[in-house]
DNA sequence: TTCTTTTTTTTATTAAATTTAAAATAACAA
DNA sequence: TTGTTATTTTAAATTTAATAAAAAAAAGAA
């Protein structure tokens, strides 16, 4: 989706795993800030404050495991999202990593395609679980459970009409242009027909009740009830 | 950022609560109110008019859902945003806070980070950006939502005719050249003839008055009310 | 896996509304 | 008066959206 340049900071001491990880994100079109130990990487945190820590558990000096308590006490960047890489079987420093507050792990030897698809999923959470639920009258938009509750009956919303409802419903009253719904619905680069969005908004209406998505021509989609 | 100085209400009856959310607020720029109980609360809130109320559902004398019902009933300050704080798990206070029309809920303990992205979405429901909204006396002119309340009533536009008359509107008394709104409503390079301007103009005659629409001739037409 | 169901997308058709154009009328100044 | 310019009306052209139905893709169940 709307790739928002997220700020990622890379930790280990191993110039080659440095390497091929910061490839893999910056294609992925990631901001990528390496550090080569603890010390270096707590003080570019705190510069360049990343949305995400990948931290190498096995690291001379100071270890990904102190590291991150540190920065989870850290009023300044003790929010950013961590994650540990450690050799697999290493069970215990998966353990020691959530105690010291880990959001998630990754087993080297590392896979590009499981490492983007984590660090994606891991991304989302912060930028959609932000305010995840929407009360308008009546109408409640539940993001957790991907459904809503209209005056007390559950109903169930397949996800692109969730998201397509909570969008609209994330500024009730403004109009969202058909181009931006595209983009933060479906994505920057999917590409699909003009008539989608309509689809979609009539299942909505069906489900939801006509009267409270407003069209205007020309323009895009409304949420007024 | 362009955080308008909110004016957030905080209602508790722990002194600790409410000196670690006030913090925690304050630190984010909003303007902090605090009071101990419902009373007071309500007191508070008609002179202060905060955009969201914080309140403790449990708290002795009057507890928040009763003030809550209050604070809804009442003209003033009815229409501010409401927020519970409940301990975790109390699922009843979660539905009778909804009952009784507050617009959130925040379970205990409160993680700062939650409360913060709550709040500040919330928040960002209600807010109109910049230069959305024109307001001349009994008309308001809104960008966001491509509709113009003309004293009280709701009247939604097509969109050229809306675009025109945001243009007018947005330097009373003016006059805009032909050409000048040739370009800016239908675009430097799209061909059109030199009626248009004078159909959509009787248009918005139609829709929002006529004495407002002035037209001086052979050079264009200004918006006067 | 395969089959079934659900969700999503596309297509084609219909309907509606906006926008433009054109013609008729009115206003006004020279 | 005539000629110019704005207004109104009407009609045509064009855009845009609603609808229905089918195809494709994805998700789930057996």
């Amino acid at each position: 989706m709307g790739s928002e340049n997220f700020k990622i900071l890379l930790v280990d001491d191993e110039p080659d795993i440095l390497e091929i990880i910061s490839y893999t994100l910056k294609s992925e079109g990631y901001l990528v800030y390496t550090a080569e130990n603890g010390v270096k990487a707590i003080e570019l945190a705190k510069k360049v404050k990343p949305d995400l820590i990948i931290l190498d558990v096995m690291m001379p000096e100071m270890d990904g495991i102190e590291a991150c308590e540190i920065i989870r006490n850290d009023s300044e960047i003790g929010n950013s999202l961590i994650v540990f890489l450690s050799a697999r079987g290493e069970d215990y420093s998966q353990i020691a990593g959530f105690n010291a507050g880990a959001d998630d792990y990754i087993t080297k030897p590392i896979k590009p395609k499981v490492l983007k698809s984590k660090i994606k999923s891991l991304l989302r959470r912060i930028t959609k679980e932000e305010g995840d639920l929407i009360k308008l009258g009546s109408l409640i938009v539940d993001r957790s459970g991907y459904k809503v509750s209209l005056s007390g009956k559950d109903i169930s919303l397949p996800r692109k009409e969730f998201e397509l409802l909570f969008l609209l419903c994330s500024k009730p009253g403004k109009v969202f242009k058909r181009e931006f719904i595209l983009n933060s619905v479906w994505g920057k680069d999917v590409v699909v027909g003009d008539r989608t969005i309509d689809v979609h908004i009539r299942k909505l209406r069906e489900k939801i009740g006509d009267s409270c998505f407003k069209t205007v021509k020309g323009v895009g989609y409304k949420f007024q009830n």
